[in-house]
DNA sequence: TTGATATATGGACTGCCGTCCACTAATTGC
DNA sequence: GCAATTAGTGGACGGCAGTCCATATATCAA
């Protein structure tokens, strides 16, 4: 349904959009999310606003962009060992997610806040990143209740759920979301 | 430390701020947290601008106010009875708070974003409004720990940061927060 | 070459925010 | 009554958001 190339107009220049994210990035490190303005991130790129419009509705949705291709780009995620023991498993994946949150929390909280406030993007972040985190951790409780590993009487799903409520509530109330909330976690789930 | 009375000067108009907490309640309700601009209150309630500024910070001081107040109103907390069982008080406290979700829910992600965007909101916000919430549930699974109504290995503390994650995480990602979830949630912390 | 199509730019415009100011109004202390 | 103090009003201001537009630019199709 959808056309892959167009036919005909002038084509997009690449290097504008590129520009754009890698500046978003650096100043939202700099000043903050709230801090920086659409307006001093097409400056920052050497762009006209209108060009930053036309590729993103909001700043949300450029963030979003950005920070998606800044954890591809470190591989953010080393695939858990199916093999190890499903504690194991959740622990280092927790660790790993932590950690990034230690980076990257302050823009996370304001991708959430905005996500509250602009459905079309709250639509956006949950598919593209919500489901795909909380799918990963109900994938390793899946095999863990399929092994014997997840005690009865606990549904992967309500337990995935508790989990991404835990951190996430800690994130959003200021509180910390380090290892030791990770090991606590797991014990908490497995024990 | 503080004043209580001033001694001097022009005493605030109460009938202006009741004016203006009635006004945005109302109109949120019509038009939704975002869709309500400062601008708009002050003119609804009839009074200047300047009047609600001299009053609140922003305009989530003065909704999480006039929420605090109504809910007041409304009795909206009947104390467990803290003989009943433990996981009876818990799913009766739940299901309550969901309850006011439903009508509220909105204003309340709202609110949280917002805490997310100000500091000094948050920081109002947490103490007035999550903290006395968390505790109670604290305090309800406390007294199970003592009279043997929950499993072993159980940190009151942790669990009732589960909970709270668990139907924040549902609210900020638009689930369904019900008498379902609050039935789940009982069943899996005293299993 | 010419026309159709789509992007890029700079500028204009409205609405709201947060702040500030001059002025008026209400209250207390002297 | 009068001065000091505080609250309320209306208006101004600069900054940003989001939208729109005229114009220039780049590409494809005929």
């Amino acid at each position: 349904m959808t056309e892959k190339t167009r036919r005909t107009g002038r084509p997009p220049n690449a290097e504008a959009g590129e520009a754009l994210k890698a500046a978003a990035l650096r100043l939202i490190r700099e000043q903050g999310y709230d801090g920086v303005s659409i307006s001093a991130i097409a400056t920052a790129a050497g762009v006209a606003r209108q060009t930053l419009y036309n590729r993103w509705a909001t700043k949300a949705d450029l963030v979003l962009e950005a920070v998606f291709e800044e954890t591809a780009r470190y591989a953010d995620r080393p695939a858990p060992d199916p093999q190890a023991p499903a504690a194991d498993q959740l622990r280092v994946f927790l660790t790993g997610v932590f950690a990034h949150l230690g980076r990257d929390g302050d823009t996370l909280r304001a991708l959430i806040a905005a996500a509250q406030q602009d459905a079309s993007f709250g639509e956006a972040f949950r598919t593209r990143f919500v489901q795909p985190r909380e799918e990963m951790v109900t994938e390793i409780l899946s095999r863990a209740r399929e092994r014997g590993e997840l005690p009865e009487g606990r549904s992967p799903r309500l337990m995935s759920e508790f989990i991404h409520g835990a951190f996430w509530y800690r994130l959003l109330n200021g509180q910390p979301v380090d290892d030791a909330l990770a090991q606590e976690i797991t014990d908490s789930v497995f024990a």
